[in-house]
RNA sequence: GGAGGUUUAGCUCAGUUGGGAGAGCGUCUGCCUUACAAGCAGAGGGUCACAGGUUCGAGCCCUGUAACCUCCA
């Protein structure tokens, strides 16, 4: 093993074994309990980020250690055809070439789109292999494969059977680059800079003429209506009668309606039916005209009149720009307002009037929030999501599904030629030459909502995979697509499997940079996922990234924080070479010791360790890898490494043969749990390391899971091995304030107190002069203070360390007098609380007897200062 | 307008049944001690945003305020 952890070295090869050792797949042990995730499918758009990573690190970890734990275990992956997005990319790549997809036509369009896809499959394939991910690839799945085809046809038809999806003619969100439909949610609102401009209307009777406000002067000429609010008296006589509307010479009525805001604008508002979805509702029920003045593009069209065909933009302009010559602009004044754009190609979004298909979601809704109501809840992690969940569903609107694209599920609807009849079906038509399928194909969201039954197996609901793995018991995404993707695999799943599609959902948050902002493309912050593993391992980044987190919270990338994690791999490493170097035959530690073999620093790193298997255990359980990180972190570096190996070396580089076995063995043992322990979070170092230690099994892949042994709790060891640390801290502190390295001779006295502490500390005299280098030790009960001395005050225990030639006296008084407010501090602390009497009556037996443990100790330590203090002071 | 999050050491952040404030990084001091100098040993550093309340006891529970962030309308 080399002197530094290289990652390269470590990981190169290892994901090729394990797959080649088939250790991914489930055990097919049918009495064991099944563990099922399924991966949220990445769109083949492209590549993976550091979200991705983190993602699927957490999966990883849930699904490696109930492998280990011997469960049943299938994570199963997949990927997303991502309708809108994949077709923009390849659309964007044949624009280079000056090809649109009308040049192409369909058929041979879709063949480039499924290069792309086998392109970035490989991708990702290969990116997934980096992380470590223990994917059951037998099982993968894609959301345009035959089976989730069949599937999303069974859904649509049998929901188009129930009434639960339905085609109309309504204003939806549109898309004018990528020429498509979008659902409310694929919509981002942000505040743009634009303008309120105030118009002129003329009454055609030539009273006088109504002043409107509006933001989107281009869309004038579709306007039907001038709406006022009823109770308005600014307008009431006005109401019925007719305005010319400017530029067009086309009459339209004043209305009333209660839709308007008497305080905002004018209070008259101008109403386009076609291009506004509030215009819509209220030209519904004043049963005007809907003038569509925008073709798919958002350029004009021929109602527009003379700006027919400019783009919706310059048509803003043109208007401006004539209704100012011809005396109707009033004023513009700028403001900012929240405009939609479109989460895929960035444009703003049209409203638009068009024929679509819709899922009618009140009563899927209703059954997924009454659902959350019983046993068989989807549990939110943290529980704080489930509100998001929940108030969205309560307030969500029909979900516009069809999508004018060509990359997708089209859908399963037929228009007879002749007739016109539309026939909705899972298989075509027979006479199919007779018939046109509807153009249009299906929201992405639509296939992925069935992903975890759909990927299983289903609609044949006598799939073994279906039968044994469905429901799954864990989803893990980011708490950006609760609405997208979550909301919907719960009401699709409830709605045709009658369960849950998952037991928990664990919400994690957003990978940010350094500086706390949003990695973004435009911005040029992101991250590689892969440049960071080349330089740190993968075993580095999932570290990182599940022990620096906290469920639901956001997390800052950084460079320094690899470096730490990196370090922290190292540091196992080198614990790891270290015990490697000195095991010789050591047989592979499959039993635990036998406590006959113990000595006071091995039934101390064993309760240690017990303590952090329960810990860790418990914080898997409940999705706390941060703490659970911290846990193994502190026990590695600060139990193991710091004390446990150091003491170790006394009885390595003695010569009591047979202690220098049990102690090999006993450093293999914790080693190996340690390992095992890592595992999930670190699986390549952990299992080169394994392989390169006495071991029984092929693989760390699937050895147990370290368990919790109860006969290993030793609160005494814990006890002993916390005093014997303490003295020996007191003696590095005093060499260390009287600059006196480790190659200076000191004498040490240990004048002992509390008599358990003599036993304790002449058990383990020689730890104790191997950690502090003493000319001389000596301990015994009523040691005389040498005169000029430092002193060190420990539970039990006075220290002392004669240091004539190095001794300030005055700054050890100082020092001492410091110590003697700080001790007195916490007396008075103690005192305070054990005298409340409401303190003593109410507080836990167990706290109060700890306050009065405290209280005597510090009482004694006091005393002892004091007294030192005085003879200090006395030879002065 | 509604909902949620954040506010703790110089920086980044933990702190889950309320019982003496923690980590990593950075800073200061001393060490090449045969696993690791990307290391070891030691030290310093915080009215836990603010104001009230509940409680014997509040970083943690309740109410309000402020700043910043996110989502929804």
């Amino acid at each position: 093993m080399s002197t530094k952890y290289d990652p390269n070295q470590v990981e190169a090869g290892r994901y090729q074994d394990w797959l080649d050792a088939d250790l991914f797949k489930p055990n097919a042990n049918p009495d064991a309990k099944p563990y099922s995730i399924v991966i949220p499918p990445p769109n083949v758009t492209g590549k993976l980020h550091l979200g991705h990573a983190w993602d699927t690190t957490l999966q990883d970890m849930l699904i490696r250690q109930k492998r280990m734990q011997g469960y049943d275990v299938l994570w199963l992956p997949g990927m997303d055809h991502a309708g809108i997005a994949t077709q923009a990319k390849v659309e964007a790549k044949l624009a280079e070439q000056g090809i649109s997809r009308y040049d192409l036509g369909r058929e041979k369009f879709i063949e480039q789109v499924w290069d792309w896809k086998d392109e970035y499959a490989a991708t990702i394939h290969a990116q997934w292999a980096k992380m470590g991910l223990s994917l059951d690839y037998s099982r993968e799945r894609f959301t345009l494969d035959d089976g989730l085809s069949d599937a999303v046809r069974k859904v649509f038809v049998t929901l188009y059977n129930k009434g639960l999806i339905y085609r109309g003619e309504y204003i939806i969100n549109w898309d004018p680059k990528a020429r498509t439909a979008l659902s409310d949610i694929e919509v981002l609102h942000q505040d743009d800079e634009g303008a309120f401009y105030h118009v002129s209307y003329p009454l055609t009777d030539g009273s006088g003429s109504i002043e409107i406000a509006t933001t989107r002067p281009e869309t004038l000429p579709g306007d039907t209506a001038i709406a006022v609010h009823p109770d308005d008296e600014r307008y009431a006589d006005l109401v019925g009668k007719m305005v010319t509307l400017p530029l067009m010479n086309r009459e339209i009525p004043i209305i009333a309606d209660h839709y308007v805001d008497k305080d905002f604008g004018t209070g008259a508002l101008k109403i386009t039916p076609a291009h506004d979805p509030n215009d819509f509702e209220v030209g519904n029920r004043h049963d005007l005209p809907r003038i569509n003045v925008m073709n798919e593009d958002a350029s004009m069209n021929e109602n527009a009149g003379k700006y027919n065909g400019m783009d919706r933009f310059e048509a803003r302009k043109a208007i401006v720009a004539d209704l100012k010559e011809q005396g109707y602009l009033i004023k513009v004044d700028p403001m900012t307002h929240s405009v939609g754009h479109s989460e895929r190609t960035g444009v703003q979004v049209e409203a638009r009037l068009s024929t679509q298909w819709f899922v009618k979601m009140k009563p899927l809704a209703e059954m997924a929030l009454k659902n959350q109501a019983t046993d068989q809840k989807v549990n939110f992690v943290p529980e704080r999501f489930e509100n998001t969940f929940t108030q969205w569903m309560e307030n969500v609107h029909d979900w516009v599904i069809s999508r004018q694209l060509w990359w997708g599920h089209q859908i399963p609807a037929w228009y007879h030629k002749q007739t016109g009849e539309m026939y909705v079906g899972e298989a075509a038509p027979k006479d199919i030459e007779n018939w046109t399928q509807d153009a249009d194909v299906l929201d992405t969201w639509f296939s992925s909502a069935l992903w975890p039954f759909s990927t299983m197996g289903w609609p044949n609901t006598e799939a073994p995979d279906f039968k044994r793995y469905f429901p799954t018991n864990t989803l893990v995404t980011g708490y950006d697509i609760i609405f997208f993707w979550v909301s919907r695999m719960i009401f699709q799943s409830l709605e045709f499997t009658e369960q849950r599609p998952f037991e928990h959902v664990l919400i994690h948050g957003l990978i940010r940079d350094e500086q706390g902002r949003k990695m973004s493309k435009s911005l040029g912050n992101g991250i590689d996922p892969m440049e960071v593993i080349e330089k740190y391992g993968a075993d580095a980044l999932r570290w990182f990234l599940t022990s620096g987190s906290t469920p639901g919270q956001d997390v800052r990338f950084s460079y320094t924080k690899m470096d730490a994690a990196w370090n922290f791999i190292n540091k196992i490493w080198n614990a790891s070479r270290f015990v490697i170097m000195n095991l010789e035959d050591t047989p592979a530690p499959t039993k635990m010791p036998d406590a006959a073999n113990l000595d006071l620093t091995d039934k101390w790193i064993l309760s240690q360790l017990n303590q952090t298997v329960a810990d860790v255990t418990r914080l898997y359980a409940s999705f706390e890898f941060g703490e659970a990180g911290r846990t193994l972190y502190n026990f590695i570096w600060n139990d193991f490494c710091d004390w446990y190996i150091e003491m170790a070396k006394e009885v390595l580089y003695g010569d009591d043969q047979a202690a220098i076995a049990n102690k090999r063995y006993n450093l293999a043992y914790v080693l190996d749990q340690t390992l095992r322990l890592l595992h999930p979070v670190m699986p390549f170092v952990t299992e080169e390391i394994w392989q390169s230690m006495p071991h029984t099994g092929d693989s760390i892949v699937n050895a147990a899971y370290p368990e919790v042994h109860a006969e290993l709790d030793d609160p005494e060891a814990t006890t002993q091995m916390n005093a014997l640390i303490d003295l020996i801290r007191s003696v590095r502190n005093i060499r260390s304030e009287a600059n006196a390295p480790l190659s200076k001779a000191i004498d040490v006295l240990v004048n002992i107190q509390a008599a358990p502490l003599m036993t304790i500390f002449k058990q383990n005299q020689d730890f104790i002069e191997r950690f502090v280098h003493p000319k001389s030790l000596e301990i015994a009960e009523g040691l005389t203070a040498p005169a000029l001395a430092k002193t060190a005050i420990i539970s039990g225990a006075e220290v002392y360390v004669p240091l004539a030639e190095l001794l300030d006296l005055d700054e050890e008084i100082a020092r001492l007098e410091g110590e003697l407010k700080r001790l007195d501090g916490e007396i008075k602390r103690a005192q305070g609380k054990l005298s409340n009497k409401g303190f003593t009556d109410h507080a836990p037996e167990k706290v109060v007897q700890e306050e009065r443990d405290k209280q005597a100790d510090y009482e004694q330590q006091s005393q002892s200062v004091e007294k030192r203090i005085a003879d200090l002071k006395a030879s002065r």
